[in-house]
DNA sequence: CACATATATCGATATATGTCAATGTATTTC
DNA sequence: GAAATACATTGACATATATCGATATATGTG
């Protein structure tokens, strides 16, 4: 051991494991840009996503589902439509985890 | 299709790589628990990381390694310890892309 | 130089994830 | 109620990743 012993405690495991889980959610490219399409309009179609991003139905559902889950999209249905709407307060969560950085409570 | 087609372009596939990259970095909980300890000390000796959050010499190297090529901590070797901190500069280009949310340029 | 210690790499294994075609479910329209 | 459309789920496959024991490499010490 080479200098002073950590006595800091680390984020707690909970913590961790619940904020891993939201960037998990932001950490795939198809996702990123899903969000981009959906915070650039304010509201989405789930019908005009896949098109532009050239990846399959299915596909869409499974990422819209991550990122619904993550808490990071809302979603309305409306007719035989959904549409989707970015959660700001999970945004802003995942910032205000990121600064100073990651500190434990 | 139920409204106007979107004719907005979604985040550039490089840029949405890119940005995935990092925050599939910090997507992990034991990564964020080694940041967390590396941000509360400014400094820390990788030697004393693996005792604290009850995991191998050898996942702490390969956590490390992974924050490294992302950028998100860098390192100096001292004799024969190796000192991690943060790269706050990387931090702080990720809280920008989730200021207003994952915008295209 | 031999030895101890800090860190990295390798090999193996288990688990998770992204993708799509096919199919299922829900809603509207005729 | 039948047909059409939007979205979800399933199954299958390929790829990625987390973890550790064993081993290699690098640095300091006697």
């Amino acid at each position: 051991m080479c200098c002073t012993p950590l006595l800091t405690i680390a984020l707690p495991r909970s913590d961790a494991d619940e904020l891993a889980a939201r960037f998990k959610a932001l950490a795939d490219p198809v996702r990123l840009r899903l969000l981009s399409l959906i915070a650039d309009r304010g509201e989405v179609c789930a019908c005009d996503l896949a098109v532009p991003l050239g990846i399959s139905q299915p596909t869409v559902s499974h990422h819209l589902r991550t990122l619904f889950e993550a808490d990071l999209v809302e979603r309305e249905r409306r007719g035989r439509w959904i549409h989707y709407r970015l959660v700001d307060s999970t945004v802003e969560a995942l910032r205000q985890a990121l600064s100073p950085a990651i500190v434990p409570s």
